[in-house]
DNA sequence: TTAGTGATATCC
DNA sequence: GATATCACTAAA
């Protein structure tokens, strides 16, 4: 077992996207018991082109963790209730970004923050020293499907079609 | 298919 | 200050 570093996550955001799926997330609760999940599906974000990447229409308040330091988490709420977890990846001064989208046993980007208790204040916190939550590499190798993104349909046709989802696939 | 929910950004 | 938008889920 190795923690992710920095390293890991200062890369392409398609790379480490594709990297993340099959790691193991580890999160400890505040009662001190430590629950993990398989990472079973990412999505990358970014480029300054993006149209689906948060900030891809500019620099503000909220995507300004985007453009920061790789391995900072970027948790964001969407409509109003459910708690979406990203990880920056890549040069800073670049915003990009991977987008956690499910686990093995949560399937669902807010299933799985809700399951491991991830909320708005674990936003800008650093996975790779926090020392409430961080990833492992066990070895587990899956074999990963690609695929588009979901959910963005307002990012045009381009954007919408070109594959940076990753999958893992079930027993292998 | 649609109702629910609230932070953020954008427009007065 | 007000409104529009949104990387979703559950219920029907």
């Amino acid at each position: 077992m190795a923690r992710l570093g920095m390293d890991f996550f200062h890369r392409q955001v398609d790379e480490v996207a594709r990297d993340m799926v099959g790691k193991v997330i580890f999160r400890r609760m505040a009662d001190g018991s430590v629950i993990s999940e398989r990472i079973a599906e990412t999505e990358a974000y970014g480029g300054e082109e993006d149209l689906a990447c948060h900030a891809s229409k500019g620099r503000t308040k909220r995507t300004e963790l985007l453009y920061g330091k790789c391995g900072v988490m970027y948790v964001y709420l969407c409509y109003g209730m459910h708690w979406l977890m990203n990880v920056v990846t890549g040069e800073e001064e670049q915003p990009q970004g991977v987008l956690i989208r499910a686990g093995e046993k949560y399937d669902g980007p807010a299933k799985l923050t809700k399951h491991l208790g991830v909320d708005g204040s674990f936003n800008g916190r650093d996975i790779c020293s926090d020392p409430e939550i961080w990833i492992e590499d066990d070895g587990y190798r899956p074999r990963i499907i690609e695929a588009p993104r979901v959910g963005i349909d307002y990012a045009g046709e381009y954007w919408k079609n070109i594959k940076r989802r990753f999958i893992a696939v079930k027993g292998e």
